[in-house]
RNA sequence: GGCGGUAUCGUCUAGGGGACUAGGACACAGCCCUCUCAAGGCUGGAACACGGGUUCGAAUCCCGUUACCGCUACCA
């Protein structure tokens, strides 16, 4: 349970408890209080992908233990932070499906609370004024430098006698507000790492509020993570050395800490820190790639993350399932577009047809192949379309791509089909005739019947048993390209008039450039 | 520099002292299936960073080295 993720703070030492590491509650288990997560990006760009992964985690945490998973808007920042990615950050969570709980909290709003806890600390003794300007203490910082020493702040505002303090701030003498750092060590049992250690002698006394009264991030964190109730932080591990700080902020303030899971780091197929330079880094960037939601979450969720056997394809609520903070990786891992791909392909063959025409409709918009109305009325029509493209895409943009030949009315020959397959101009069109004719006088317009006729036709015409002598360059009069599903499939999505009037037209076509020399 | 973190195929990972001639997936190559393209199936190459311990036995535990990453602000 959670007692044994106990943290040593100061004070006498304590018997080592049993360690029980990364274990989680069991739901069983009423005296563990419900879990409440939260995701607490700061809005100065889009959502990044990294972030989205530490959000799928709080989320998937939350979700697996029926603990909340919330949202804080960290807008401390004013000169960074935009109310633009504030919004990106909503809609890259909402495109995901990475639902939040309670109200979305901004950081900024808490001004007041974060000042009365600095005052708290003033008031405990936790804290002290420090009288020391930022260019003295640059200046002793360089001197240090200097002196290849390490700079820590020598706490001379600390011996300052309770009077002078009082005279200089009574004079208005700006002052920030630092915390003392106590005696020796603070470390607890992270979820991920097992037991991490600092020190306290490494730790300056750190500034927790500004000269001019608002908070350093430090503490704006511990406050609201306390006001909130949250007792899981799970974050990049860039935050690992932050985390001593915090505890001790907690314990100052009164409070028992949260646990906490330190998630490793994303980076670019170079091995850096994702930047833009790898490309897409947004989740919204993967949105209009074609990427599906799920397969984000999913090719997300390995990155990190692995269930401990080998499934790889999951649907959310088989993650949930799964979830397990054991699984989580400590090293950094770096983000394959290709392994994406692969995994979005899985997604959208696994997903129904059905269920993937909202997602299409918005692209065959775009492209100008269809509007939202026509393919509303032809629904079913285009359901069985999309069963047939989903397994040959990779991205839904594939799909829509793909599409193009169902649609136009007129087809544009791909050369490489034309040099390829109809070579033999008076050949093929040869080939054509008959095939539109056998097309023509098959009974019903369905698959077996078709073939059958045609397989017929090619042993007629001495194809002997390469019927692709006809489906070939057949494939090309009906759709212009080398590549496309069953032949017979996509004489059915034609329909029989479609079908047989671009036969008619390759033949047309066929006919007129046969005098030409070959291209 | 100080402190902290990390280290298994090119990449994501399985691995919790013997089940490891180290398993799966992506990517790559070949084959099968086949009207093309996908999908799918099969096969192949490909890894325990290095050095010391502990142990009958180490990818696994400990120490060190190296490399990489993070923090070291009146940024978040």
């Amino acid at each position: 349970g959670f007692e044994s993720l106990s943290l040593r703070f100061e004070g006498p030492p304590q018997p080592r408890r049993a360690f029980v590491l990364r274990s989680m509650p069991s739901p069983a288990d009423m005296s563990v209080p419900t879990p409440r997560l939260r995701f607490a990006p700061s809005p100065t760009g889009y959502l990044h992908v990294g972030g989205a992964r530490t959000a799928l985690f709080n989320w998937l945490y939350a979700r697996k233990y029926g603990g909340q998973f919330l949202l804080r808007i960290e807008d401390t920042d004013k000169a960074r932070s935009t109310e633009e990615s504030t919004r990106a950050i909503f809609e890259g969570l909402e495109w995901l499906g990475l639902t939040w709980e309670e109200d979305v909290v901004y950081q900024g709003a808490n001004l007041e609370l974060h000042r009365a806890d600095a005052q708290r600390m003033l008031d405990n003794g936790t804290a002290y004024r420090c009288f020391c300007t930022q260019a003295e203490l640059a200046e002793r910082r360089a001197e240090a430098e200097a002196r290849k020493d390490s700079f820590k702040y020598d706490r001379r505002c600390d011996r300052l006698p309770a009077d002078e303090v009082a005279r200089r701030v009574a004079a208005g003498a700006p002052f920030t507000v630092r915390f003392r750092v106590p005696e020796g060590t603070t470390s607890w049992d992270d979820l991920v790492h097992d037991e991490i250690a600092f020190p306290n002698k490494d730790i300056e006394d750190f500034i927790v509020l500004r000269t001019d009264g608002t908070p350093i991030y430090n503490l704006a964190v511990v406050s609201d993570d306390i006001a909130m109730r949250i007792t899981v932080v799970m974050r990049g591990d860039d935050h690992i050395s932050n985390t001593p700080k915090q505890i001790m902020l907690y314990r100052a303030l009164g409070e028992e800490p949260p646990t906490f899971a330190h998630l490793p780091m994303i980076h670019g197929l170079d091995g850096k820190k994702l930047s833009k330079r790898h490309g897409a880094t947004a989740v919204g960037d993967y949105q209009h790639l074609g990427i599906l939601p799920s397969a984000m979450l999913n090719f997300l969720a390995l990155l990190g993350w692995s269930p401990g056997n080998d499934i790889e394809v999951m649907t959310q609520a088989q993650m949930i399932e799964l979830f397990d903070t054991h699984g989580l990786q400590k090293k950094a891992a770096i983000f394959d577009p290709k392994k994406l791909e692969w995994m979005n392909g899985q997604h959208l063959s696994l997903i129904p047809a059905g269920e993937l025409v909202a997602r299409v409709v918005p692209g065959m918009e775009a492209a100008g192949l269809a509007t939202a109305a026509e393919l509303e009325q032809r629904r079913d029509w285009f359901v069985a379309l999309l069963d047939l493209l989903k397994v040959r895409a990779r991205t839904i943009d594939d799909v829509v791509r793909q599409a193009q030949p169902y649609f136009r009315g007129k087809i544009t020959y791909d050369p490489d089909a034309v040099a390829k397959q109809w070579k033999d101009r008076v050949g093929t069109a040869e080939i054509l005739v008959q095939a539109r004719q056998t097309l023509a006088e098959v009974g019903k317009w369905e698959p077996v019947a078709m073939e059958e006729a045609l397989r017929v036709l090619a042993e007629r015409m001495g194809f002997g048993e390469k019927a692709g002598r006809v489906f070939q360059p057949l494939r090309v009069a009906l759709t212009g390209l080398m590549a496309s599903p069953g032949i017979f499939d996509v004489l059915l999505i034609l329909g029989r008039d479609r079908s047989l009037s671009r036969i008619d037209d390759a033949v047309a076509f066929l006919r007129a450039s046969s005098g030409a020399p070959a291209a």
